[in-house]
DNA sequence: TTGAAAGCGCTACCAA
DNA sequence: TTGGTAGCGCTTTCAA
């Protein structure tokens, strides 16, 4: 039958459960003190070392590990937390979980995933589900959270601001205005914009930021040359550089009126480039590109990608970090923690020179008769 | 103090927890009948559809949640499993348990994932604090499995064949002549070779079907012409296109008498191009590139990669219904699943025509120069 | 058709 | 310095 042995502990040489009882009759001491010692409550100062030793190494001799479910039952610690997010498997969601990790295991915390792909249905019933499993805690990542929870919450990247959740959050302002002024200063003018998915987290901020930055250095956001990349929860059956393929091929029909792009994170700037070489056109030479993130490939993309750099791995330490003091010492307060990112210069983006000019308009238009 | 409210159960208006015991006095009913009724057990049959209706109102009514712990407690299943990798951030993995997720969640599974960046003392522990958690099975990815597990386990691109593992691993051998008759097709003789790195579950494998293959089609493996990319667990502190990128580098430095590399994976694939566009190689005109696994970025790449494609997700879902068979079909028998690997001819590999050498020869000249 | 009682393995309280 | 006892919340006989 199923389920029969899905008890932890290990069987001794004659087929008993090693447990605590099993432990205390062999060492003809109580089960009372023989779990002082193991869980090193505070009483175990009070035992002899000698019993403890011999408590210790009956421990190894037969191998006993206690019953976490029967700790849990008292209350204790599980020492487990959950991270929700739409999908595990993209670049961005990855490296966040990869530091998320890095910190949990430090600390000796274990973690569910569940990675919900933007069905609501699974947003609302997940936090339940998972605080029946015991979770201590949980990091939403790019995961809208509808109520109050009874364990602590950090947010990466969130949609709502739910009260006393931590989030951790790029300061999309500077962002913005990073990447405009680095284009700005290149000569740019002429700048098209990719507005993120409807739903993620970011979208609305950073597209915030990037008008204000606009207007802040007097370029000129044409609706023309924006193109958003779909919404949640759709947009998660694909990946971003699809995405920014065909919001790229869109723009080209529409409109060959600008020298440069900003995309909304580095994954759809790799689609862009892809979709603008597949039109015939340049990068950086006819078309500069900026993407934000700096995910792992954009180092190795051909042309390198300039971008907006967000610590990724750092970011899910730093949740996780976050929300393991929160867990240990739920007195303090939650605050918003924001993240500074930063311009990484390489080879998708180069000064509009007026002696290139000529030439990109020329191809320019060879590219548009096709 | 930590550990008081981590309960699950909700509490009622009056803060108490609502528990079994609790419905009991409301209904006015012993807690027996609601377990039966609750748990669905055999017994439920017999309790009148009008006690049973009373009861579920009253589960709404209180949202009551069954504390999942104090049933664990009985032995009864845990619907828990966990995943073992090297890191959840690399293309690989990360397509793999979105696979592997999506088959679990459906199936109502929770997982625990731990990635142990190949270090060999949390690969040794892991397996018993997971059991001790619960897990009704596990799977490992590239993962070494050091000995026999209590619970069903099943493996995808692992090293060593513990007795009873099912694994799912691709046919290397088919993969390998695949790549090179791809090749060989196209005209190539001289061709370089990334072999995985040490400790990858896939590296023998497919090293030795390369070599099979190789001498199949008569293709020369030489030595001056291949590349490890490291080993584990160091490799793992970066990236598979920083592996190949080096690799890649290291390559032209000892030889360019060579017009085609076959890559241990894609994303070393993607490395090497980076790398010989730093020399000033064109890919594919002057040396031709084919990777294995066919990763999301793959087919964004410049140029588009051309590939033996795992199918990764599926992979990934393969391994979880694999697994959820075994955990509730013990006696069926474990097996090993291979899958089959498919060439995506895309934009890295071409023809080495002769009308190309002179100038391939040229370019190769002038670049060994600097 | 329902309920009482005995645990699952552990911790906590109080007594010795 | 140690042990007895009473639960945690649930399931599972067995009895009513």
């Amino acid at each position: 039958m199923v389920g029969q042995n899905h008890h932890s502990n290990s069987l001794n040489g004659n087929g008993n459960r090693v447990t605590l009882k099993f432990l205390a009759k062999q060492l003809d001491l109580s089960p009372t003190t023989i779990s002082v010692v193991i869980s090193d409550s505070p009483l175990a100062a009070t035992i002899a070392e000698k019993t403890k030793k011999r408590i210790w190494e009956a421990v190894r001799k037969f191998n006993y590990r206690p019953n976490v479910f029967a700790r849990y039952l008292h209350g204790k610690r599980t020492y487990c937390v959950a991270v929700l997010v739409p999908d595990i498997g993209d670049e961005f969601s990855s490296s966040l979980i990869s530091g998320i990790e890095k910190r949990l295991a430090q600390q000796g915390y274990f973690y569910f995933v569940v990675s919900h792909r933007g069905a609501p249905e699974l947003i609302e019933k997940s936090p339940d589900t998972l605080l029946d499993r015991g979770v201590e805690g949980m990091i939403f990542i790019n995961t809208p959270l509808g109520r109050v929870l009874p364990v602590p919450v950090v947010a990466v990247s969130d949609i709502t601001e739910a009260p006393d959740v931590s989030s951790i959050v790029i300061d999309n302002a500077r962002a913005a205005r990073l990447a405009l002024k680095h284009l700005r200063a290149l000569g740019h003018r002429k700048i098209a914009f990719f507005r993120g998915p409807d739903g993620n987290g970011d979208t609305e901020d950073r597209w915030e930021s990037v008008k204000s930055a606009a207007a802040e250095l007097r370029v000129q956001i044409d609706p023309k040359l924006t193109r958003g990349l779909g919404k949640y929860p759709e947009c998660n059956d694909t990946t971003m550089a699809d995405l920014g393929y065909h919001a790229a091929k869109e723009l080209l029909k529409a409109s060959r009126d600008f020298t440069a792009l900003v995309a909304f994170n580095d994954g759809s700037a790799i689609g862009a480039i892809r979709a603008f070489r597949d039109a015939g056109l340049k990068v950086p030479k006819d078309i500069s590109v900026i993407g934000f993130d700096d995910i792992d490939q954009a180092a190795f993309n051909v042309p390198r990608l300039t971008t907006i750099r967000q610590p990724l791995t750092r970011m899910g330490e730093l949740a996780a970090s976050t929300l393991i003091k929160r867990i240990e010492h739920p007195e303090e307060k939650s605050a918003e923690i924001l993240v500074e990112p930063m311009l990484v210069v390489r080879e998708s983006t180069c000064a509009l020179a007026a002696s290139q000019t000529a030439a990109r308009n020329s191809r320019l238009r060879k590219t548009t008769k096709r």
